[in-house]
DNA sequence: GGTGTTGTTGTAACAGTTCCAAAGAGATGG
DNA sequence: CCATCTCTTTGGAACTGTTACAACAACACC
């Protein structure tokens, strides 16, 4: 792996294409009145530099060891489930075991890989699911998930 | 064979008309080469008596504690995946923590009741999903779930 | 009825996640 | 610059759903 030892202080003030996303995420913290903490932007920065990704508590943790970012596992916890409240990122349900964040806020689906237990988009706007009844009385539709289960042909 | 004589039917004493389904399973369990145990039946008579259900593992050994049937929750658990295996039952994933056992094998779809962890089938054949890519490359598809997530109103 | 195979069971082990109390870091007011 | 207050972080214990295991029980078959 490359020698990513980019602090998140280093950051402060460079023009690299993450300024945006960073940015963001800085802005989404302060309006939810959580500190911008030197950990959350860490993970900030390791979640949204660089396209859509899903990540588990575990895989981040690591990934943030191996950028030379000292954060525990219960402060990932805590901040996927913060950054999740704050509408940064939302949570993928395919698999009883582990938990998937997702970075892609937009409306759209899944490909679940079976065997590596890996998520993946589903490029383009273009699915619509026909034929729904209305949903059960006296609830409120929250959210239509479609996962498209895929295995190592 | 054919008599159910000395079984957990007994015990219950009620002679319901679960008979048919009781059967089914046990040529399903004679089919796949598992021997129709006492604890077996026991499960899926709870399971396949009385139209589709979504049962844990956990709420299945209550039940059948409930219908004073000694089952110990690792038999629960083997005979659920048995069962899934033998084509009786189908998994559902739709919350971390744990897993849900389907008795419908129908493709269908669920609605997801968030609030109280509950799944219920969605009536009807109708729903269809259009506009999905092909499968990335060298995947072969396996299912596709709609997840239709409520909550109390 | 012995004997080997298959099932069941309680319990320990496990993984992912959450909880908790204490230490730490940052802002704020003096 | 210090005292102080609040919000964070942290390591580890606790918890939950699930699986693994080894001993015991039940059954089929000769």
């Amino acid at each position: 792996m490359t020698d990513t030892s980019n602090s998140v202080a280093a950051e402060r003030g460079s023009a690299s294409p993450s300024d945006r996303p960073y940015a963001q995420t800085l802005q989404a913290l302060r309006d939810k009145g959580l500190r911008p903490t030197r950990q959350r932007l860490a993970l900030g920065r390791l979640l949204f530099d660089g396209g859509d990704r899903h990540v588990t508590a575990e895989a981040l943790h690591g990934e943030a060891a191996r950028a030379g970012v000292k954060v525990s596992l219960a402060t990932v916890y805590n901040t996927l489930h913060q950054f999740t409240d704050a509408g940064l990122l939302r949570q993928v349900v395919v698999d009883g075991g582990c938990t998937y964040f997702d970075t892609n806020l937009e409306d759209h689906h899944h490909f679940y890989h079976v065997g590596d237990a890996r998520l993946e988009d589903i490029p383009g706007h273009g699915i619509s699911v026909t034929g729904l009844p209305d949903v059960p009385e006296g609830t409120a539709l929250e959210r239509v998930e479609v996962i498209v289960r895929v295995d190592k042909a």
